[in-house]
DNA sequence: CGTTCCCTTGACACCGATCAACTCTGGTGG
DNA sequence: CCACCAGAGTTGATCGGTGTCAAGGGAACG
């Protein structure tokens, strides 16, 4: 079943003619290569995105080369919802491995809202939690230490694998390199892989093999200060 | 004239009937105290703040007692849109100064915005507008170092008070102490203070008696690397 | 005229960056 | 099947930006 949907329907009822328009939006889909762009800065796009299968991240690029990663998508995102209602693009989102995204077309996309207000309200809903993930992230990067900083994002991505149902037993698929990390905590590569060492020397998780395992969650949470009440579930 | 008003009429065509609709939302108004909160993490306020006049900041606390602020607001600026779909408020919102906010009704909001896409668009356009400045400080803590953080900041905050017709030639109010500055940019008060000594030494901006002065906008904006393209106007 | 914030400055410690080398793994082509 | 290679992970030594601690100065306010 639709990502997008059952993420939904975690939080809001639908009926059955709601998930009907949902799944209709959602009907062409296509593939894109790791490590290839599914909107780019500067873009306008006239389809919306929505991330089906895959992981994908959103960044800015800087200057002198470096980027930082603003978040990163799993199955039940959308990569561009920016584009309803701005000028452009102002960042891009990146396919971190093979993804698969369905498009909306935009018009479509703001007629169904127009019409149908409980599909309005679900789309406040993803865009709102989006920016609460976003403000999130602040506090973490901005007053954390590295290894509370990986904590917080690994507690972070279990919660929300759980919601589209990708969580199994304290386990979730992370295919994502220690320098993606780097890009996304404000880290470089080598202190990540130092602080993932003790995080594992210490029992709290463990990433090998692109998957994470989180094995004392209570304790992880407790020493990144987590509190998923943002995530509004 | 209302900032909220002015703000909107900078990117959407209203006519007078959603003006007129938009600031009877705003009717009711009250004074807020510095150092009040606005509203506050776990509330489910049944109104939408919209500030005023003066300054506020959108704040985290952390467990051990410091807290982060992810944006600071100015008037014409939403404190809660979230209230509006989420089922409660996941941070806080406090006054930095004395402040003057009005309350829209939530449920008179939600018709509003059912019944006029335009002003639904609107609401739209500032939500987005909002997201992506905290983006936006997502790569300014995770990339740039003390001096270039502090620049980028005051060139944000120049640009978004210039939209508001609160500029006055490179020059705003900023009534936000070094403290306040150290706890949205994740660094000490008093590296602030070192950092905004070098700016000033450096002839690039100044910040006294609670206002900032730009200098040298060109070569601040540079060695912030700031591109205004995110604050979309 | 004292008290309270806020700003300022110095000395020193430490977290994370940088630079560099090596290992491991999976994929590719001879 | 094996040799090679590129990307990713690992680890050590050293450097630098920022935090911490501490003390003092200045302005607003009762």
């Amino acid at each position: 079943m639709n990502a997008l949907v059952k993420r939904i329907e975690r939080s809001i009822a639908l009926v059955d003619e709601d998930r009907r328009v949902l799944e209709e939006l959602c009907g062409s889909s296509r593939t894109i290569l790791r490590d290839r762009d599914i909107v780019r800065e500067g873009d306008r796009p006239d389809h919306v995105h929505v991330l089906l299968d895959g992981w994908a991240a959103r960044y800015k690029g800087l200057i002198d080369g470096s980027r930082q990663i603003t978040a990163f998508l799993i199955p039940g995102d959308i990569c561009d919802m920016e584009a309803t209602v701005l000028q452009h693009m102002d960042h891009s989102v990146t396919a971190l491995t093979e993804v698969t995204v369905a498009s909306m077309p935009r018009e479509r996309l703001i007629e169904v809202a127009r019409t149908r207000p409980v599909l309005a309200q679900a789309l406040w809903f993803v865009t709102m939690v989006d920016a609460a993930v976003a403000r999130s992230w602040i506090v973490n990067i901005g007053r954390r230490d590295a290894q509370a900083r990986i904590a917080h994002l690994a507690c972070e991505l279990h919660a929300r694998m759980d919601v589209v149902g990708l969580a199994t037993n304290g386990a979730i698929d992370l295919p994502v390199t220690q320098n993606e990390l780097g890009d996304a905590l404000g880290l470089t590569p080598v202190h990540i892989n130092r602080s993932l060492k003790r995080l594992r020397d210490e029992g709290l998780m463990e990433l090998r093999n692109r998957t994470l395992a989180i094995l004392d969650g209570g304790r992880l949470a407790h020493s990144a200060g987590f509190d998923p009440g943002y995530l509004h579930r």
